[in-house]
RNA sequence: GUCCCAGUAGCUCAGCAGGAUAGAGCAACAGCCUUCUAAGCUGUGGGUCGGGAGUUCGAAUCUCUCCUGGGACGCCA
C-alpha cells in the first residue's frame, strides 16, 4: 500500500467511527466511506459525501449530519489542517502539507516498481489479442488491437495479475486453403503465365511478396508439378511465410507472446469431438437440414448457430469454441479476448458456448476495439483488406516510429472510434503529446546531468518540507496517485488512463520547469529537495511509458 | 428490422461504480527566451453534455424512448 492509500484509509476509518459515535448509523447500516479528490482546490485535498448517504438513514439534514460527524472527529490521528462543510454537505478535508512527506522517499526506493500494487493478487488471467489470419499482413485496425491488449497486459501484471500472452494462429480453416489458391496464382503470374487470381483470394501486397520468394528460392520448379502438391506445398509455405512476417512485424512493434496457440492442434488433438460431445451431453446440440446445429438461442444467442456444414466441414466457430473450451480448462480465473469491433456480433455466441460447456460466464470477457481512421492532410485515407489497399502496421512504423504509434492507439478508450492523424504523429513539434512527454523525461534527465556535473543533490540528504511551492505540491500529489492509477486501469481494463495520467504529469512539470530553477547555487538545502522531487518525477514518467511500451528519452 | 459502439467547446476526445462551478489537447486571441532544452510556459474567449421523459437530496454518468453517425447481422473467417 503506498503513501496515499494508507492516508485515505485512516481517514475514512475515523469518518466512519465518527459517524458511529454521534448514533447516525449502526455499524452495519453504514455504506462504505468514499473519499474523493476534489477537481477544485478550494474544497481541499479530500472530500466526502457520507453525510449525504447519510440522510435517509439517519432522518436528519445532510448539512446536520456533516456537523455531527465533524464534532466526533478524532483529529489528532490524521494530519488534518482543518475540516470544512460545503454544498448539500460535503465535508472537505485540508491536510497538513506534510501528509506529502513520504511520497518522494517511497518513489525514490520503489524506482522501477514505482506503481505497481497487489490489487489483482495473483489471479490467473489470460489474454488472448491479435490472432490475425495468416493470410496476409497487419493493417492499421490490427495494431491497434496488439498496442490495446499489449499495454493492457503490462498494466495487469503491474497491478499483480499473473498475465499470459496468446495469439489464436489460424491454420486450419478454410482461409488456408484460399492462401494457397492465391499463392498459386501470384506464382504462376511471377512466371510471366496467364494465371487469374480467384475472386475471393487475398489481393494484398504480401501474398505477392510470398510468390517472388517462392521463385527466388525454387525457379520454375513448382509450375510444372501436379497441382494437388503444388497447392498443399504452397499452403504450407505461404502459411509459414505470413507467420513469420507477422511475427516480425509483432516483435518490432514490441509485442511479444507467450503462447502461439495453433488451430490445427486442436485437429491434431481430437479436441473439437470432444467439446462436440459436451455441448451434445447438454441437449445444446441438434440435427436440421443436413447440418449440425447449435442450440445458442438457448443463452439469448439471436439465432442457433451450425456447427457442421452440409458438406461436413466445420463452421469456424467449432474449433473456436473447442479453443475456448481449452482455455477455461487450462485453469485461468479469467480469460479476456481482444476483438475488432466488425466481430461484436460473435460475443453472444460465444458467450452462450461458454454457458453451455458448463463454465461460469463471468470468466469470459470480450474486449472491443473500435475501428481506426486514418488521416493525412485533413483527408480520411480509406482502407480495405479486399483490395489490399489498407495501410501495414510495417509502413505505419517505418512512418511515424513505434513510439508515436503506440501512444497514440492507447490514448483513446478503446470502444471509440480513433482518428489517427498522420501529420500530427509524425510532427516533432508540442502538438505531438508523444513528444510532450518525452520532452519533459529528457528535461529531467538533462538538469539531473548538470547537477551532477556541478555536484548538487548527490547524496542520500534531502529535506521534503522544503517543497512548499504550490507546483511542487501539485507535483507531489500527482506522483502520488500513480500506483492508484495503474490499480484502476487494470480494474477497468482502460490502459488509456496511464496515457492521460503520464501526460497530466509532464503538464505539471513543464509548469514547475517554467515557474521554479531547479538548480541554484545559493540555496543548496532547497536545490537537493528539488534534485529528489525531479528523480522522482523521472521515476513516474519512465514507469508510466514502460507501461504503454514506449522508450523514454535521455536527451531528445 | 435486430444487436453492439459512439453522440460532451469550432475540431479530436477524457470524464460515465451518480456529487460541488463539466475538463484536456488542437484551433483562435494576448503575452513569456541576458536564467537548468521555447519540442516549453502564462492568460482570455468558447458548452441547452444529441432531444424528451423517469429514478434520486443530487444525473454528462442509471432506466425508458426517439433522432443521428459507424459497425455487425453467412452452412465466410
Amino acid at each position: 500500500m503506498n503513501v496515499l492509500e494508507q492516508t485515505e484509509e485512516t481517514l475514512k476509518q475515523e469518518i466512519a467511527d465518527a459517524a458511529i459515535q454521534a448514533n447516525l448509523a449502526s455499524k452495519e447500516e453504514l455504506p462504505d466511506i468514499v473519499l474523493e479528490k476534489p477537481k477544485d482546490k478550494s474544497h481541499g485535498d479530500f472530500a466526502t459525501n457520507i453525510a449525504m448517504q447519510l440522510a435517509r438513514i439517519a432522518k436528519k439534514a445532510p448539512r446536520q449530519i456533516a456537523d455531527d460527524i465533524v464534532a466526533n472527529l478524532d483529529k489528532a490521528k490524521v494530519s488534518v489542517e482543518k475540516v470544512e462543510i460545503a454544498g448539500p454537505g460535503f465535508i472537505n478535508f485540508f491536510m497538513k502539507d506534510d501528509f506529502l512527506g513520504e511520497i518522494i522517499p517511497t518513489i525514490l526506493k520503489s524506482d522501477k516498481e514505482y506503481g505497481k500494487t497487489n490489487i489483482g493478487n495473483g489471479e490467473k488471467v489470460q489474454v488472448e489479442f491479435v490472432s490475425v489470419n495468416p493470410t496476409g499482413d497487419l493493417h492499421l485496425g490490427h495494431a491497434r488491437g496488439a498496442a490495446y491488449g499489449d499495454v493492457l497486459c503490462n498494466v495487469l501484471d503491474a497491478a499483480g495479475y499473473n498475465v499470459e500472452r496468446e495469439y489464436y494462429i489460424n491454420d486450419a480453416g478454410s482461409q488456408i486453403d484460399k492462401l494457397a489458391n492465391s499463392v498459386e496464382a501470384r506464382y504462376l503470374q511471377e512466371l510471366g503465365q496467364d494465371a487469374e487470381m480467384p475472386e475471393d483470394g487475398y489481393h494484398g501486397q504480401a501474398i505477392i511478396d510470398i510468390a517472388k520468394k517462392l521463385v527466388a528460392e525454387y525457379g520454375e520448379e513448382w509450375a510444372t508439378k501436379e497441382q494437388d502438391e503444388r497447392i498443399a506445398f504452397f499452403k504450407e509455405f505461404g502459411l509459414q511465410s505470413s507467420l513469420e512476417n507477422i511475427k516480425m512485424d509483432l516483435k518490432e512493434f514490441r509485442v511479444e507472446f507467450d503462447n502461439w496457440f495453433s488451430e490445427r492442434s486442436l485437429y491434431k488433438e481430437n479436441k473439437i469431438p470432444g467439446a462436440l460431445k459436451k455441448l451434445e451431453e447438454g441437449n445444446y446440440i441438434f440435427e436440421q437440414d443436413d447440418a449440425t446445429w447449435f442450440k445458442s438461442t438457448a443463452f439469448g444467442d439471436d439465432k442457433d448457430r451450425v456447427l457442421v456444414k452440409k458438406d461436413g466441414n466445420y463452421t469456424y466457430l467449432t474449433p473456436d469454441i473447442a479453443y475456448h473450451k481449452d482455455k477455461l480448462d487450462r485453469g485461468y480465473d479469467q480469460i479476456i479476448n481482444v476483438w475488432g469491433a466488425d466481430h461484436h456480433g460473435y460475443v453472444p455466441r460465444m458467450r452462450a458456448a461458454i454457458q453451455a460447456l458448463g463454465y461460469p460466464v463471468e470468466k469470459f470477457d470480450v474486449k472491443i476495439i473500435q475501428m481506426v481512421n486514418l488521416f493525412e492532410g485533413g483527408e480520411k485515407i480509406r482502407m480495405s483488406k479486399r483490395t489490399g489497399k489498407a495501410v501495414a502496421l510495417r509502413d505505419l512504423i517505418e512512418d511515424v516510429g513505434v513510439d508515436a504509434a503506440r501512444y497514440f492507439f492507447v490514448t483513446r478508450s478503446n470502444d471509440s472510434q480513433l482518428d489517427f492523424d498522420m501529420d500530427l504523429a509524425r510532427s516533432q513539434s508540442n502538438d505531438n503529446p508523444i513528444f510532450y512527454v518525452q520532452y519533459a523525461h529528457a528535461r529531467i534527465c538533462t538538469m539531473l546531468e548538470q547537477a551532477q556535473n556541478k555536484g548538487l543533490g548527490s547524496g542520500e540528504v534531502y529535506d521534503v518540507s522544503l517543497l512548499t511551492a504550490e507546483k511542487e505540491l501539485d507535483l507531489m500529489k500527482k506522483l502520488g496517485e500513480f500506483p492508484q492509477v495503474v490499480s484502476d486501469a487494470a480494474v477497468k481494463q482502460t490502459p488509456h488512463k496511464v496515457t492521460q495520467y503520464v501526460f497530466d504529469l509532464a503538464t505539471l512539470l513543464h509548469s514547475f520547469y517554467n515557474a521554479e530553477k531547479v538548480l541554484d547555487q545559493d540555496n543548496i538545502e532547497r536545490t537537493n529537495a528539488r534534485i529528489a522531487l525531479m528523480k522522482a518525477v523521472r521515476i513516474a514518467i519512465r514507469n508510466a511509458l514502460g507501461l504503454i511500451g514506449v522508450t523514454a528519452p535521455e536527451k531528445m
